[in-house]
DNA sequence: GGTGTGACCAGCT
DNA sequence: AAGCTGGCCACAC
């Protein structure tokens, strides 16, 4: 029942850290998943702490609804999440993925 | 324990 | 068509 040990952060990175190579989601997405449709803030703002995560988790397939890269500030570098997405393939132009529909995961309908 | 905050989203103007 | 607003709720202080 209530793994209170298991907060929502960690919830959200374990979701994060089944998005496929080369795939992406969204913050809505995972959100639904986690059975808060409304809330796609939150998953967002957990992603802000993944950096102090203990596991690495691919924070840069997360995009919103449109395939835009509205959290690449919070990189290292601004340039950071383009660049990591580019190395699997996925092509990105004025922060905005191409042809995000193809390369879409939903955790809802795939699992 | 109230208040602010946030890498969103959908709907209204 | 493009911009603004409110709602959503977990977490830190």
């Amino acid at each position: 029942m209530g793994e209170s040990t298991d907060s929502f952060f960690q919830k959200v990175y374990e979701v994060a850290r089944l998005i496929p190579y080369g795939r992406v989601t969204s913050y809505g997405a995972i959100a639904a998943y986690l059975g808060l449709k409304g809330s796609a803030r939150m998953v967002g703002w957990a992603m802000n702490a993944s950096f102090s995560a203990k596991e690495d988790i691919p924070a840069h397939r997360v995009v919103n609804r449109n395939g835009m890269l509205t959290g690449k500030s919070h990189f290292g570098s601004p340039a950071l999440m383009q660049q990591l997405l580019e190395s699997e393939g996925i092509e990105v132009i004025n922060d905005k993925i191409v042809n995000f529909e193809e390369y879409f995961w939903d955790p809802v309908m795939e699992m």
